[in-house]
DNA sequence: GACATGTGTCAGTTTTGATTGACAGGTGGT
DNA sequence: ACCACCTGTCAATCAAAACTGACACATGTC
């Protein structure tokens, strides 16, 4: 598989996914078992609007994966499970990110400093 | 020693710590070599009391330490390290995490520290 | 005394993220 | 046709961060 995305960006994405209390119940769901939007966000109580976005948050990190399948009555239906992941979090492994995360701090809001030099 | 911040939250502050390009820069720095505070921004390139702002989040984490010494000219400095920590991030850690968070969401213990009123 | 260094904190702005409600589809059952 | 499910996305709101520019206060030196 190839990897676009470079290490230091890939765990501050995973980390800025993690790190916050509705996502992480949402890892504990999931962990507990595969499910489908709609039916997660009953049983977790939240709008759907919101938990796909939180969903599409913990997948961009590559955390858990959707497959779209077709349920035996034909209703299209999104199903998540978490992806088994492993990440160490140690003074070394935070620098390493860093590290290469120097060039472009943050990829596209980092556009807009240099257009506004020219003068 | 009594650790008043249960392991969810604990974890959580963590994660939403280190989850920020500018505070992982902060530890990189700081793990090549402790700083103090002024010298540290100048070197990253950071306002001081925004760099004063992370590094506080960084230590209520648990992620770094600050200790006020006193220069040989008298000043008072405030010399900032990286704590030695490890964290293992698997579904099973986040969701143990999880589930100690349920009661209360985000509970905000940062709220004692200025809570500290009577004195 | 004026300067350069360090400390800390405050109010206000800007930016980013979280959250809601409504909409536009699709399928099958009654 | 209508209802009960599912899917997705949009604009608008709201809350929480991030960030800035001051300020106050120490100390040692010119």
């Amino acid at each position: 598989m190839n990897d676009p995305t470079p290490a230091g960006e890939r765990l501050l994405k995973v980390l800025s996914a993690l790190g916050h209390p509705q996502r992480m119940r949402i890892i504990a769901a999931l962990t507990a078992e595969r499910n489908y939007v709609s039916r997660l966000a009953r049983e977790i109580g939240m709008s759907r609007p919101l938990l796909h976005m939180h969903l599409q948050r913990l997948e961009a990190a590559g955390l858990v994966t959707g497959t779209l399948e077709l349920s035996e009555d034909g209703k299209a239906m999104r199903y998540f499970e978490v992806a088994p992941f492993l990440y160490e979090l140690t003074p070394r492994t935070i620098t390493d990110a860093a590290e290469s995360l120097r060039p472009e701090e943050e990829p596209e809001s980092a556009k807009r400093k240099q257009e506004e030099e020219a003068q």
